[in-house]
DNA sequence: ACCTGAACACCGTTCAAGT
DNA sequence: ACCTGAACACCGTTCAAGT
């Protein structure tokens, strides 16, 4: 019944190998057997373990542009890329390491770059310049690819090392000589509400340039 | 007159290595090797390879750090911010993957928290409240990240693969059903003056919240 | 204090051979 | 067409033993 080992079921084994193990634990032969397969049956359906990492990738950002695709499309460029940044976000967080491991894979997906398009076409029609509405998506991307870097990084040793972001450890450490940078610790806040105001931000930036 | 293996030693031939064979060239064997010493006695000087990764990051975090100091104070807030982030780009283009790899790293060095009190007391002094200038200074940070985790990926790939990245194999890999999409590949422009445009953005965003 | 030697439990990948 | 078996050249890490 395991006959069809196919690369469809490789990358899903893979994600869910990442999910459970961490990076380090995506080996071939785990890999393997988890699919009850010699590891060097895979390389009959992949070339490599490189060919296998960009394939996870695609698969990440597949689910981002079909995820954007179900969305109703919104008023203008800002809501756009407001829930473009939610789902690519959202998609991240489902993978350990998500945004470090999927950040450089090819965003030149098909779908995705098919709600690219759908997009350009609204947007340059109520007079955003091309490359202007180029250069807003992947500041956003940007932007939300560090984000989730810093979240996913925090979130992880909290959980592995609770000591290393704790407010008390992180004072004690920081001494005297930096009362501000301490206060502001206190202040830092974490999750979607930091996200969103983030996010604003970058926004509030791209309307003075968009704003035709 | 190689006695004398000490971390520091350690960790600068580890970035060597880095720059020359990639993340995958950094092995304990191949550290041994450059220092002239048998693997193990590496584990006399440092508990592990992920603590030799973070010793990595510190040093290049500190690099940071020293390099801001030495700089002339800005005239205000944004002045700091566009310096800190010239800084931390550059820092990340001295190695290879530099931003995918050391993004996670604490950033809370001695030498970096020490320049951001520096920051936090002048800012503050302006009237801008202080979480949001932290939040300033970690926005600004997640853009770096992100802005040159896509740049570095886009230039070594060029240089392994200069067909990928070329546009005549874009165009034809897009067709015929994308063509904004495609003129926009034209007219993406890459290097200091995207980033310049990028960051100018995000800053104008915080001008917005800062502005007392 | 600092390093070697030898071992252990792993890796990714290739390729002839099986079915 | 799809998979196994066996091999090759690697990994990180531990630990007794040397100096």
């Amino acid at each position: 019944m395991n006959k069809g080992v196919t690369r469809d079921r490789i990358v899903t084994a893979a994600l869910d190998l990442l999910d459970e193990k961490g990076m380090d634990g995506v080996t071939v032969r785990a890999l393997a057997t988890r699919l009850d397969v010699r590891p060097s049956a895979l390389y009959w359906h992949v070339r490599n373990k490189r060919e296998l990492l960009d394939e996870m990738g695609t698969a990440v950002m597949r689910r981002v542009g079909s995820a954007l695709s179900e969305l109703p499309p919104g008023d203008d460029w800002r809501d756009d890329l407001a829930a473009f940044a939610s789902v690519l976000r959202a998609e991240f967080l489902r993978h350990r390491d998500g945004a470090r491991i999927f950040s450089g894979t090819r965003i030149a997906d098909p779908e995705v770059v098919r709600v690219k398009e759908f997009w350009f076409v609204r947007w340059t029609a109520c007079g955003v310049g091309l490359s202007d509405a180029d250069d807003a998506v992947d500041l956003v991307t940007a932007f939300v690819v560090g984000f989730v870097i810093e979240e996913q990084e925090h979130r992880q040793s909290a959980e592995t090392d609770p000591a290393r972001y704790s407010l008390a450890e992180r004072d004690a450490w920081l001494g005297g000589d930096a009362p501000l940078v301490k206060r502001a610790g206190h202040l830092h806040d974490h999750g979607d509400q930091r996200f969103e105001r983030h996010l604003d931000i970058v926004l509030d930036g791209l309307a003075a340039r968009l704003k035709v």
